[in-house]
DNA sequence: CTGAAAGCGCTTACAG
DNA sequence: CTGAAAGCGCTTACAG
């Protein structure tokens, strides 16, 4: 087995308490005093324990994440900004899945109840207002990304804005006839994404038409599939008065929608929502989500409440950017990346 | 703060070593002291708090995972396979990242040393002989995927016989000029790649051409690079006489590789490795690693280590399965995807 | 500057 | 079946 502290006192003649206050870079230890205790902590390989340092101090220096197991591009950019900007403090993070299928507040609680986390980033979990009610009883630090509570930190993308300025870019490109391609209607961002194309074609004095607005009959995972945008394209483009350009509530329904087209032997403008890894292969125009930094700043907001429970809740709301690959033409792989600079503000 | 087991013998009055047992399953407890112990449990909200479980118990059931930071596909989806299969085992997974910059056996031996976990899972880590010897003396189960050292468990890759499939095909298929694309030279997996081009040419009784083996000039990530593969394929298109297909080392340069070959006009058939996402998407046809799969049998190979520390290493290879989606003509995102079923054997 | 001792929240022989 | 007690490997007031 490993050494332990009571190795190293006796090996270097001290208290157990002194080799402890060594590792800890306690200033109050006489410099011989410290040299004896890690030159025989490094003879022996010795290193503190994580886990006893742990429940000595009542921290484990753990955050931990709970996700979905569809696992997917959003995710791991999250986590990758999660990870980068873990590595400026002294915390770990610990990963746990949640089955999507399986009741998540149990599975919360369960998470949560065992302690390994100080605190808790929950990302793409969607549960109702007495749901979070009741993990805000645990009054343990928790950061929501992708979801909005008021009780907690959140970080989410403003996806009445997100709409608006796709639909708007089409229209200021000339387009008149746009059609929406959304998913399961009744989960907030999606609302939020019919809301500001509406509001885009309003504000263009453009009259809405309710069946310009369709989603596809496969409604597995809410409706973000390529399957369900391969058919809510066809839908569109059986459409009359023929549409003219598409927005497109996420990007994988829209890889499914061009399918569609190329099928259908059409091609009409398309902007997505999401950016996910494939979309810039392909070629696809979409808002960028700025996965990274919703990470990333979990992290800090997290750290910040860790250090000061009662500090203010705080909501950030990204603007996602739109990103112009190539808007109808080839779809080919060669498209030019072209980005416009977005905006980004804290409420 | 939460209640301990204390309040709730106190409660229930009762020892904590019955709170304990009831906890933990014992089954000699009167059904009526269960009860009641359960009940003040479920009043207080009590549940154990694993740290502690964890230090009594000398056991954390923590499997860490070791990725270097660079997140991408590949890992993504190996993960996928860890997090689906340790469901099925009373263990939890924590994460952490290496930076390929800095000294890796540095971190990973702090890491262990730490002691998170009961096991470490190390993801494309390629450390010399001597620095896996070194982390060998901690005596401490490890499992390597796509990295391959006699003294620990591992999971890899036959990359010989990947290429090997990959260039036989496009032999059989009637190609003559064969060109490769490689990487840095270096690595096991990129010569073992170059090696099996080379045997399906010899077997097939073709000369191996060496300035039809081309790589690019940017040696980033070690030339798994989209710009390493448009440089290659730039200058393999330039080869005289002409390569009439290419194998690719890997599907990100392959995916540069078609970018040099639109903007040149030429269009060959290729085959890469890897079969990352936009693979499909793209309709690229590839050598398939089954990451997910080689996921999960690092959870189950570390569980049977964990709980048999003295059981033989074993070495797993899996064979890669070819996945062919279009091979040359359009790379257009409507290839139908056809694939060949792929073999697997332990060794 | 250093040590003795209590405590973190559990588990687990050992008795009874 | 149940309890008292020691122990897991540390940290941290409290004295000196």
């Amino acid at each position: 087995m490993n050494p332990t502290i009571y190795d190293i006192a006796r090996e270097a003649r001290v208290s157990i308490a002194t080799v402890s206050r060594v590792f800890n870079n306690h200033t109050c230890v006489t410099r011989k005093t410290r040299e004896k205790v890690l030159d025989v902590a490094n003879q022996l390989g010795y290193h503190p324990r994580a886990l006893a340092q742990s429940l000595a101090r009542k921290k484990t220096r753990i955050i931990t994440v709970i996700v979905p197991v569809i696992s997917n591009y959003f995710f791991m950019e999250v986590l990758a900004g999660m990870q980068d900007k873990i590595a400026e403090y002294d915390y770990d993070l610990q990963i746990f899945n949640v089955k999507l299928a399986d009741n998540i507040l149990n599975q919360a609680d369960y998470i949560m109840k065992r302690g390994w986390g100080e605190g808790y980033v929950v990302i793409s979990v969607h549960l109702a207002d007495s749901e979070w009610q009741t993990l805000k009883k645990y009054n343990v630090p928790v950061v929501l990304i992708d979801e909005y509570y008021p009780g907690f930190d959140t970080i989410s993308v403003d996806s009445i804005e997100g709409a608006y300025t796709a639909t708007r870019y089409l229209l200021q490109t000339g387009y008149r006839n746009i059609g929406m391609i959304c998913a399961k209607a009744d989960s907030k961002p999606v609302m939020d994404r019919v809301l500001g194309y509406r509001r885009a074609l309003e504000d263009f004095g453009i009259k809405v038409i309710a069946e310009q607005i369709v989603t596809g009959d496969d409604m597995e995972r809410d409706g973000f599939t390529e399957n369900n945008g391969y058919q809510a394209m066809t839908k569109l483009l059986a459409c009359e008065p023929c549409v003219d350009a598409c927005f497109c509530a996420s990007d994988i329904q829209a890889l499914g929608a061009i399918k569609a087209m190329r099928d259908a032997n059409k091609n009409i403008p398309i902007i997505g929502f999401d950016d996910l890894e494939f979309s810039e292969y392909v070629g696809l125009s979409t808002m960028r989500q700025p996965m990274y930094d919703m990470g990333s700043l979990a992290i800090e907001k997290m750290v910040r409440r860790i250090e000061n429970r009662e500090s203010e809740v705080k909501h950030t709301v990204f603007s996602p950017d739109l990103v112009v690959r190539t808007l109808a033409p080839d779809y080919d792989l060669l498209a030019v990346r072209k980005e416009e600079s977005g905006t980004f503000n804290s409420r």
